[in-house]
DNA sequence: TTGACATAACACCAAATGGTGTCATATATT
DNA sequence: AATATATGACACCATTTGGTGTTATGTCAA
């Protein structure tokens, strides 16, 4: 899919992504078996792949005639990151009525 | 921006949206000013604006001729929860290190 | 060695995304 | 009343996204 690199808030966008990551965090599995858990292609499976590998989310190592892929959540730390600087708003109702009130 | 009702997930994937978010953070501003911002158009702005509204990160509120935005920070708690499926993982190495080795 | 299996590599397609510009309308301002 | 400002509503466009199917190639197993 072109030759832009995707990032991980990007890569996370798509549902079927997610649950991707969610099926690799229990076990590794290669290609035939995480599309063998989806209502699409192959083919589409292994764009969907590239992907999350673009964003470092998941590695994929060729053993044999297949390709084992692997969960690889440190990326995730940069939604967590960006996200902490929200917390303030929602982890307070009163921080938040107090800041919906200040700020103009 | 078609009939499809974004999310919370792919409403943050563009860096616009995001950084659009964090202005919005500080003051509640009109469509305007939040162009002055940027270096794309105020239409580009308006559909960037309309994603977040769908996915209830923003709320807008015409006053006089004015359309006021304002913050809504709520809805990424959905991001936060799904995320903490995955700070398991990276929260301790030695957890890591573990899940890597017994889960094939 | 002959299939069967797993993946790679294409070509193709419809729809969504992210952007542009123009014109109309409502509201301030002078 | 005339003008400037702010937004709404379109029409348009190139590229990306998410999907399809086909063909080729490498690998395991009988």
């Amino acid at each position: 899919m072109g030759a832009v690199k995707h990032d991980v808030f990007q890569a996370i966008a798509d549902p079927t992504r997610r649950a991707m990551l969610q099926l690799l965090a229990n076990k590794n599995l290669p290609i035939s078996e995480i599309t063998a858990h989806f209502p699409i292609s192959r083919t589409a499976i292994v764009k969907h792949l590239h992907i999350l590998s673009e964003a470092q989310l998941v590695q994929g190592t060729k053993v044999g005639r297949e390709k084992i892929y692997q969960l690889h959540p440190e990326p995730l730390v940069e939604v967590k990151d960006w996200l902490s600087f929200y917390e303030q708003f929602w982890s307070n109702k009163l921080a938040l009525l107090k800041y919906q009130m200040e700020k103009d």
